[in-house]
DNA sequence: GAAAAACACATCATTTCTGAAATTAATATC
DNA sequence: GATATTAATTTCAGAAATGATGTGTTTTTC
């Protein structure tokens, strides 16, 4: 997709933007298909900056112009995503020394850009749509199922129906035909995408359940079938990815909602620490 | 904590400050004592920005000037962080208002205090031992589970033979008797001891493996019977532990493997995605 | 209490950003 | 194919931001 194309180089730059500049980045993040979709002007307006600012945004951006950034957007969404994938040479993309202290710095750096990034209301609409779901489904494929799996080990001790898709070798259909309006899917997309994230979502849509996304900032999944998304940051140094912040960002995404039911979600602690104890467990 | 308060304030208006202004945010946010700490003078020159900014920076986050800022800033500290927690009660730790600049704050020292506390060499210990593993074995119960998953992930792209203990509802005895002394052992045991954990240790031990544990501070368990422990820091600010710095632990014993490996490592990253590419992920 | 350091404040020169308006290119319409 | 229309780009001037410098005040330190 060619839109993954500009987000990508938006986010390499974004930390040096001017505000004005910074709108424009925030409006394509929001909206990847914009430059495919609209004219210099509208999206000027959209973004609330002037068409000089624009402009001069896609050459600094690197590209010739605003046109042929968006020819090359309209060109590349044409021709599907054959292939052609942004990362040519997905495996050793920087050769890091892998330092522990570089890491670290890295790792800071994630948290803190994730933590910047995320509107408060849209957190606080997260917790909410959370808190008030009758069933929560955690859904994610691939790398993300650590983190379907993390985020279902936070809820399940403050919520009493907490379902995941996948799930064993069950099908996921049949699963997730049990979703209704007032339940609410947790759709953690980080990385590579899958066509199977984006037909559950839009079954979720169809069967009126709210959907909070996690992503990172590249990943379109989602963003547009979600009604929150949070962008984490999970820039690695050397072969893999770190998900040091969408890690961070589910627990607090958790607690949020634990301090939001209150009292229940106290007592359900409580319950089930004395099942640990009656089983003898230290 | 009165660094939060400052942090709390730069989150809010984030996103309309100049570049400059950046700069000095994100050095606050990654530094959250350097304002108690040190001089105007090194902190603009630390952030890369002139003295006068940082001036005009705290006059534009509210405050009468810097030197006032930083008056509250360490009246803040000497009357706030007395008193030390305890995790005794394990349910309502401390009824955080979850600001989320108090969770980052929290979760970078984690971060912090979690790197600052490995040795080198036991890390490096523990990256040879995973290395030169014939088979991995990671084995986690409980809330450890979600690292297992994350931790096999991450291996598994590096090395083709990792087990997971427990799995499925296969019987773990069974499963674990393939364990031969060229075999080394990653055991996730944060939180909860778990006296079948203990058992399998004891088992690798006798069978000649090694064993890297990943605990946290508390947890004993493992802590004798492995090779190398790396303590993590998971303190969180109320219901639940936070287990970014384990995981920002485990993405880096992955890298260095993968790393330390090498060619084998690249060739088998790149085959992975080959695959992906045939089936047609995009 | 004197010296030194840190800071507040003001001023000014530069650089950078920004939007409005003018210009040019592209496209549609007849 | 000429013209009307719209979109994109460039120009330009004002605004904002930034850093440098200088001066007087407060705070430390000895």
């Amino acid at each position: 997709m060619s839109s993954a194309r500009l987000s990508e180089r938006i986010l390499e730059v974004f930390d040096d933007l001017t505000r004005a500049e910074r709108r424009l980045a925030d409006h394509f993040l929001a909206n990847p298909d914009s430059l495919v979709l609209h004219t210099a002007e509208e999206i000027s307006c959209e973004a609330e900056v002037s068409k000089a600012t624009t402009a001069r945004f896609f050459k600094r951006m690197g590209f010739p112009s605003f046109k042929t950034a968006q020819r090359m957007a309209r060109r590349g969404v044409e021709e599907g995503d054959g292939g052609k994938r942004v990362f040519s040479d997905p495996v050793p993309r920087r050769t890091g020394r892998g330092e522990l202290a570089d890491h670290l710095a890295s790792d800071m750096q994630n948290l803190i850009r994730t933590i910047e990034a995320i509107r408060s209301d849209e957190m606080s609409s997260a917790v909410m749509k959370l808190a008030r779901a009758d069933k929560i489904w955690v859904i994610g494929f691939g790398d993300n199922y650590p983190l379907v799996h993390f985020a279902r080990a936070q809820l399940i001790k403050v919520k009493p129906d907490i379902r995941i898709i996948p799930l064993g070798g069950f099908s996921v259909p049949e699963e997730f035909a049990s979703i209704t309006s007032a339940d609410t899917v947790l759709a953690l997309a980080i990385g590579r995408r899958t066509r199977m994230m984006r037909s559950i979502l839009q079954s979720a849509r169809l069967a009126g359940a709210d959907a909070v996304s996690i992503t990172d900032q590249v990943s379109g999944a989602g963003l547009d079938l979600a009604d929150v998304a949070l962008r984490c940051r999970t820039n690695g140094l050397s072969y893999f990815d770190s998900l040091a912040a969408p890690v961070s960002v589910i627990t607090y995404l958790c607690m949020a909602v634990a301090e939001r039911i209150g009292q229940a979600a106290a007592e359900r602690l409580r319950y089930i620490d004395n099942i640990h104890s009656e089983w003898g467990d230290p």
